[in-house]
DNA sequence: GTCTATATCGGGATAGAC
DNA sequence: GTCTATCCCGATATAGAC
């Protein structure tokens, strides 16, 4: 691997791990066995870094979201909502700052807001199919402000699971965070839906 | 207003609106028009600052969800929703970055994560009751899934609302927040608690 | 209690040799 | 591309006068 990948590999780790404020440059350099000043030959400073890591997490979470206009299936969501939460978990150094990160680069406040705006139309996008398929019933109100609950939970289920279980952010369970999600909406679900549910919970969980 | 006690309402003002680590101690002490000489007459350091903040709101909180066993109605469970936001929002700098706060300060993490317990407690305590007084249906499955979307909800529903609307802390509609977390536990309440508290919202929204 | 001046330290970043 | 040495600056914290 190349020194420039290898820089934004350690980097994503040691941020996960302390948290971005917490990691020094040197920190970079020294667990990857290079010189400060190596580092700096490829990237001009640590906003550069952050501004990479935020890019590859935009790109690949936008493309993940790019729900298509089908029907889609409970199984579907429930492997839909597993990428989502593996693709925050890869990236959680963002999450577990998000103000402090954000109000340092404003220029990504507004693509991290887009992204979440993306969350919410994909979700409703999937809440609206599963109602077309009578596999759920709810009133408008209701799947908006459901909705809003799931993007809510997506985004910060992990560093809820990180505080109130003092765990380290390896070791969270993702399948708890995807049964939490579904949760959200199980009790708008119909009968033989919910069910079904019920079965797809004892085999995941 | 003594000048230890003016050192405290400032950093808090200082640390909602900036972010803790964004604030430094000679900000502190301009806000204030004193020396930094004297602040740190004060408080030996700005630990003790932060250190002081916390004790505030971990006894605040903490009374605050002492539920008493007895009947809740909705309005009570409306209220008591509030005064939690209205707290919390009192010292949103905690939640805005919460993993960064409790990794340099591991004695408040245990402290921290025992509020979580509490709310999560006084949730399951207040569900339990509505649903003895018949006014709501679950099994405790439902109930403690949907407890635990509640108290990530009125954790993070601030910094979310934040994020999502690029707005200052201050200009918040914490009613806002409260319908989030009321409609948590809305698709299982009976019908004539649900209608109730339709009726509800379009007084209190 | 409050001030001014200053010590100290750590992290970001650069210069210049190899 | 990589290294060593170093600069610079901002933030915490202290010393000592008033």
């Amino acid at each position: 691997m190349k020194t420039r990948e290898r820089i934004i590999v350690t980097s994503l780790a040691l941020f996960n791990q302390f948290g971005e404020p917490n990691v020094t440059t040197l920190q970079i350099a020294d667990e990857m066995d290079i010189s400060p000043g190596n580092l700096y030959y490829h990237y001009k400073n640590k906003t550069e870094i952050l501004s990479e890591l935020f890019n590859r997490y935009e790109s690949q979470m936008m493309e993940l979201l790019d729900v298509p206009e089908v029907e889609i299936s409970l199984e579907d969501q429930w492997l839909f909502l597993h990428l989502v939460f593996e693709k925050i978990a890869e990236f959680r150094f963002l999450y577990q700052d998000l103000v402090n990160v954000l109000s340092k680069h404003p220029k990504i406040a507004n693509r991290f807001k887009r992204i979440l705006d993306k969350k919410l139309t994909a979700s409703i996008t999937i809440l609206s199919s599963l109602q077309q398929q009578r596999l759920l019933e709810a009133t408008d109100q209701e799947i908006k402000a459901t909705c809003h609950s799931i993007v809510l939970t997506i985004t910060y289920w992990i560093s809820y699971e990180m505080v109130s279980r003092g765990a380290d952010g390896d070791a969270i369970d993702l399948g708890k965070g995807v049964f939490q999600v579904m949760s959200l909406m199980v009790p708008y679900l119909r009968n033989d839906a919910r069910t079904h549910f019920q079965e797809m919970s004892t085999t995941y969980l």
